[in-house]
DNA sequence: ATGAAAGCGCTAACAT
DNA sequence: ATGTTAGCGCTTTCAT
């Protein structure tokens, strides 16, 4: 078990470098560094010992010098939503280049698991957060405004915190949605929403009811149902509302998981999509275009949101003082069959 | 910009904490790790100075000193893959507990990135690595045996290392999966399996092959094309079975993604489910149950994968010299009624 | 262009 | 039970 005396099986430092390279420790780490001020010669000489000894900095020591890292960390309510990991996906696309790594802690929703990885990262000393907050009872966010550590929200607006923020146009994609739903035909109409806490679920429902003023429908062509964003949750609204004697024209489901429930429950009763019923669903997922008839969705560019949040943290961390930029970005209405359209039609 | 003298914004360190607590940097040192020999009464009062001041302490130091932090890599291929999200949210679950955070990197199947995390993680100090190894054209895990890092490989094992892994019986239920088409009555069957290189793809086959034996059947009642785990991939793999003459009567898919892709191909084609071609998948998605009909699948415990990988490492860690060790854990037959089965039937 | 040396915040060995 | 102190591996003045 005990090693040999005078092996040296040990991780190589930065003194092993600079004893091999025959430079002193501060050339090394200047070489490393690409600051100007590094004979050619030394140079070649550092890096030919990097490269034999299989050298690698200790992080951990660079950071406690410089006391900043090249570590974001990524908070986001759930891993299993792919809403939410393309959006990691498009973090570490545009991170990864400049040199960042991501630390990615998910929350299952629960505020107290969100502070504990806020406290890790500060710990870490991260230089900046992307978050989707998750906006939970007795979630606090005030802590990172003390910190100063630099923040992006990502698809909501942390409780109580004023930071960058990107998301999409939930309240005009809605609208569109619902719009194209009346252009169809369809007039009894039904919104499976998030929880109504939620701004998104906000938003979208302000949408909706746009699309039904818009056409001069009476308000009550709309209805709205509150669910939890969940497959369950989507099952059970959409169970119910099948229950009652006047069964909806058309729904539209506020996201992807509880598209899911909400067809499966569609699918037991025998239902047609749809003569029987009209589906959009949020999130345009690999599964929609798996579907009979496909889905038709609001898709929302997961991927972009992500990179954009990453390039905003990058702009912030060069002007920490600079003023909260709010950007927006647009969803885009995937018309396939499960509406009642025609592929491709878009009345 | 300039901060103001004498103001103290900045993070607490152990020695403020100490001066306000009126003890030594040592004692607090020992109050937050637990150790025994802390006054009960100095520990009251460190906490309470803890509280106070916001002390969270620097991770980086404390690794550096301890040579040693409680961080756990985690590299994965693809996030978008649910079954290897599934897999990171079991592994997050149990080490949690233990006190340890994850660094999840994802290489999108290249090896130069799966290089990349392996060289931070090292950097980082991470205490050790759950992985599952793309095993790319180039792919080289040797370093991490010199490292002397702990790693358990989870799913396949990584070419040219040996150590812990956790995987599934693949062979066995592909070859329930295809006992169970053939016992429907399933003659000509085909696998659309995964890279020929894949283990888990030999072991597949193997296992399909074995229930065609076991049937009595001849060899050439299954059929096999070679994809690439992709969506796009199982569209072209069925696109081009569905082309031919004899259309085959039941396709078992090797993994979700090309399960999507090979619906979307029967789909087009105006088939039926499972009258003119019956279909079983392998990963037993969230979207299988809003299918319709609803997929039967060989359902992959992605999350206990990752609880296992997890507490397989945590014994590694306390013994770091065991022979490496291999689990095997059961994969189930959920079936539904794509394959032709009535609900709950299984022959 | 290069080196010597201070010290980042913490833990652990040693002293009391 | 508690304090003093020596570093962990690195970056960064300040000299030269």
């Amino acid at each position: 078990m005990a090693r040999a005396r005078g092996s040296k099986p040990a991780r190589p430092t930065i003194r092993d470098v600079a004893e091999k390279a025959g430079v002193s420790i501060a050339t090394v780490s200047r070489v490393l560094a690409g600051i100007a001020g590094a004979g050619a010669e030394a140079k070649e000489r550092v890096l030919a010992a990097v490269e034999a000894l299989q050298y690698h900095p200790d992080l951990s020591a660079r950071g406690l010098r410089a006391r900043q890292r090249k570590l974001i960390g990524v908070v986001l309510p759930d891993l299993q939503n792919p809403f939410f990991t393309g959006l990691a996906q498009g973090v570490e696309e545009e991170l990864c280049d400049a040199g960042f790594t991501l630390l990615l802690g998910h929350c299952d929703g629960k505020p107290d698991r969100e502070r504990r990885h806020f406290e890790v990262l500060r710990g870490e000393g991260a230089a900046g957060l992307i978050l989707v907050p998750s906006n939970g009872p007795g979630a606090d966010y005030a802590p990172l405004a003390q910190w100063e550590l630099p923040v992006v929200a990502v698809d909501r607006a942390p409780r109580g915190l004023d930071v960058d923020l990107v998301n999409t146009d939930n309240r005009a994609s809605a609208r569109e949605a619902v719009r194209h739903l009346i252009a169809l035909g369809h007039r009894e109409i039904v919104l499976i929403n998030g929880p109504e806490a939620f701004d998104v679920s906000v938003e979208r429902l302000a949408g909706a009811r746009e699309a039904v003023a818009d056409a001069g429908l009476p308000p009550d062509s709309l209805a709205v149902v509150h669910s939890d964003f969940h497959q369950d949750g989507g099952f059970k609204a959409m169970e119910q509302l099948l229950g009652r004697p006047q069964r909806p024209h058309a729904v539209l489901v506020a996201n992807n998981l509880m598209t899911l429930g909400a067809l499966q429950a569609i699918h037991e009763r025998r239902l047609r999509i749809p003569e029987d019923i009209a589906v959009v669903g949020f999130d345009d997922m690999p599964w929609a275009t798996a579907l009979w008839p496909p889905l038709t969705a609001v898709a929302q560019p997961a991927t972009e949101l992500g990179r954009t949040a990453a390039s905003l943290l990058l702009d912030r961390l060069a002007e920490p003082r600079r003023v909260p930029r709010h950007v927006i970005l647009r969803n885009r209405l995937q018309v396939r069959a499960s509406c009642g359209a025609r592929a491709g039609q878009n009345p």
